[in-house]
DNA sequence: TATTGTTATACTCTATAACTATA
DNA sequence: TATAGTTATAGAGTATAACAATA
C-alpha cells in the first residue's frame, strides 16, 4: 500500500478488514450450519440452490464456479443420499435435470430457518435502523440487481 | 420465518441475504487470489494468520476451527514448499513454533496487496462516505474489539 | 465440431483414532 | 495423567484429462 492509492488509504483498508472478517465470521456459520446437517458448505449451496429452480450438470457448476466433472461428484454424493435426483432432459438426449427431492426440500427449508437464526445473535449486535442500513449499504456494495444464492 | 421474529421479519431477512452474498462475494475474491499465488483458501489464512506471529500447531488450529492433525498436514505441505518452517521449542519439548519464512513474507504481503486489489472494485460501488459508514457497521456488528486475522 | 455429462486420476482438506514424546 | 504433535486411515472436494453420447 501506498499513500497513492486513490481515497482507499485511511477508509477503504478498514472496509476491507471488516468485510473480510464479516465474511468469514458468516461463513462460519453457514458450515456450523451445514456440518449440523451433515453437509458440506458446498452441498449446502448446491441445495439453496436447487431450491427453486431445475438445472442441468453444467449451469449448476457455473452458479457454484466449479468444473463439471466436480459437480458430478456432488450431485451423485447427494443423489445417493437421497437429496436430490437426476432425470433425463427430454428436449436433449445429453442433459439431465436436477431437482430436489422431496426429502431435499425439508431439508433445504430447516436450514433456510437455521441459518437465519444462527445470524441474528450477530446482527442484533445492531439496533434495528443500523441493520436497515447495513442491508442497505451492502444491497448498493453488491450491484443492487436480484442475484442471490437462494431465491 | 414467522411474524413473531422480532424486528428481524422485514429487514432482518434482508439483511442476513445480504450478509451471506457479501460474504459468498469476498470469499470467492479471496480464493481467487489464494489461488492465483498456487495456495487453498486455508493456506491463504495460515499464512495472514502468521504474518505477526509464530505459534504452535494446536494454537494455530485454534486459530482456524481446525483439528490438529489438520494442521500437521497443513504446515507439512506449506514446510515442503518452503513458506513456513517448524523449529523446536526451546522451552517445551513437545512443541513447535512455526513461523513464516522469508519467501512466505514476501509471498504474504503480496497476496495483502492482492486481496485489497481485488476486493476493491466491489467496494467502489460505495461513495467515501458510504464506506466509512459500512466500516462502522460491520466492525460494531462484529464487535468492535480486535481480533482480526492479518494483524 | 461443439456441447453435456461421466469417469479416471491425483491431490488437498478434513476428521477420527492411535500413537510417541514430553510435561 | 495431560498436553503437543505426528501418523494412519478414510472420505469429501477439487481440477485436469480423456471419454461417450448427443446436437
Amino acid at each position: 500500500m501506498t499513500s497513492s492509492d486513490r481515497s482507499s488509504a485511511s477508509d477503504g483498508e478498514g472496509l476491507i478488514d471488516a468485510l473480510v472478517q464479516a465474511a468469514f465470521a458468516t461463513m462460519a456459520v453457514l458450515n456450523k450450519v451445514a456440518a449440523d446437517g451433515d453437509l458440506s458448505l458446498t452441498q449446502l449451496r448446491v441445495l439453496a440452490i436447487l431450491r427453486d429452480r431445475r438445472l442441468g450438470t453444467t449451469a449448476l457448476a457455473d452458479y457454484l464456479g466449479l468444473e463439471k466433472s466436480t459437480m458430478s461428484g456432488l450431485v451423485e454424493r447427494a443423489e445417493k443420499r437421497g437429496l436430490l435426483q437426476r432425470a433425463q432432459d427430454a428436449s436433449d438426449g445429453r442433459a439431465v435435470e436436477i431437482s430436489l427431492s422431496s426429502r431435499g426440500k425439508k431439508l433445504t427449508e430447516r436450514l433456510y430457518v437455521q441459518v437465519e437464526g444462527s445470524l441474528n445473535p450477530m446482527t442484533s449486535a445492531l439496533s434495528p435502523p443500523e441493520r436497515q442500513r447495513l442491508r442497505v449499504l451492502l444491497e448498493r456494495m453488491l450491484g443492487g440487481s436480484d442475484r442471490r444464492e437462494g431465491g
